[in-house]
DNA sequence: GTGTTATACGAGCAAACACTCACATTGAAT
DNA sequence: ATTCAATGTGAGTGTTTGCTCGTATAACAC
């Protein structure tokens, strides 16, 4: 591997015709592709500008870097992440805790659900080392909206640590729906497993644990 | 990169006398500690050997390619790991549910403080494609430990799916343990991450919620 | 001693790969 | 029609790095 020299992550050249934007597009797609299809082990910016169907020399005028990719595949997928949450944050901000669990889970499981490869790629197989972090302002941000969202409801969740609570709620969700998207496909699909984290949840936060409910054989969908 | 070309992940060579059996042992010392100190970034044969204090020809003569070394790092790291399940497992078979969880709760965060950058290393940099996945093996193992402690204590346990709650519980444990080693170090410390955690899977599973405890100022440990 | 095997060495090979550069083509404004 | 900036090209360069192989030394057997 040759020695990335450039540390600069913003574009070398803004796309200003049509047809560069085109390019800059095409480029973004492949890279996704090549993730998704053959993982990072395959990633290499000769293969993307070949997959785009564009020579390497153009992939270098919008991308001072191989990091710069990376870098913006990561922060477009998470901007469309947020948009989502964002979505569904004011139309929740009234709901009673129960119910805004239920809707955050689905939430989170939607988010996991626009494109679990590429999701799970970027999370587990890309090197975080050498690119801005975007995981750990996201993992801020809903730390955030998290706590925002208890203190509002503060008298009825009874935890010693709020602070604590929102780390547990958050970790907890984000790793049961994760990896239940691959190893539990099923039950993720019937809704059995989000049933099942609200339960966990609200349980642990109001000290009020409500008994399963039974499950129809999932008609659900 | 050169391309590896080797499949094979056994050892090339027995070390059969004392003085290459301390060369194996000096080679995996060192491939421990440049991943700790360095991460996987720096972690090249070539820089292995070097701060072993062998040459990168010794190095061959005992692994057949990177990725044994590798292996073999994480094969010993699982394995010492599974000792202490299994110490725990023997000693802890006939507590109450609620008993059981704290101890294994308790097991799983020694578990991650043995050498915790180490494990995060491998856990999470090391990339898994090419190497027998000793992960999976473990999740698995784990998964069955789990399953049939759980099926001693059925009737206290209420959950439609025991396979699913194996999985709830399993993936909570674990995500808010491993992050919380490095993202709530004081709470792994004092016990509260464990207290807390412990209500939640309890009152996931039987039903019944307690009140979370008075935590005195932690003059714990 | 002599022979044999285990162990150690490290220069260098071969492949991979990020990235450059000199040149070609396109498009739009004048 | 001419000009010039935007865009596109891909062979080639420099570096990294996994790994080999010819050779040297140490340990052991007899």
């Amino acid at each position: 591997m040759a020695r990335r020299r450039k540390v600069s992550l913003s574009p070398r050249k803004r796309p200003e015709q049509d047809r560069s934007r085109a390019t800059v597009e095409a480029i973004l797609e492949a890279a996704a592709r090549v993730l998704v299809t053959s993982g990072y082990e395959a990633f290499t910016t000769n293969h993307v500008a070949e997959k785009a169907g564009i020579s390497i020399g153009s992939f270098y005028q919008y991308f001072p870097n191989k990091d710069a990719l990376l870098g913006e595949l990561m922060r477009r997928h998470i901007e469309e992440i947020e948009r989502g949450v964002e979505e569904m944050a004011v139309h929740a901000a009234t709901m009673p805790l129960e119910q805004l669990i239920r809707v955050a889970i689905e939430q989170n499981i939607s988010s996991h659900l626009i494109n679990p490869e590429l999701h799970r790629v970027l999370s587990e197989e890309v090197p975080m080392a050498g690119l801005t972090n975007w995981k750990a302002t996201y993992t801020r941000r809903m730390h955030e909206r998290v706590r925002a969202a208890f203190e509002l409801r503060r008298s009825e969740i009874r935890v010693p640590d709020l602070d604590l609570a929102v780390y547990m709620v958050t970790s907890a969700v984000e790793a049961v729906v994760h990896n239940g998207v691959s190893a539990r496909e099923a039950d993720v699909k019937s809704g059995a497993l989000a049933s099942e984290l609200a339960r966990m949840l609200v349980g642990y936060l109001t000290g009020k644990a409500t008994l399963p409910q039974r499950v129809e054989k999932s008609a659900a969908e």
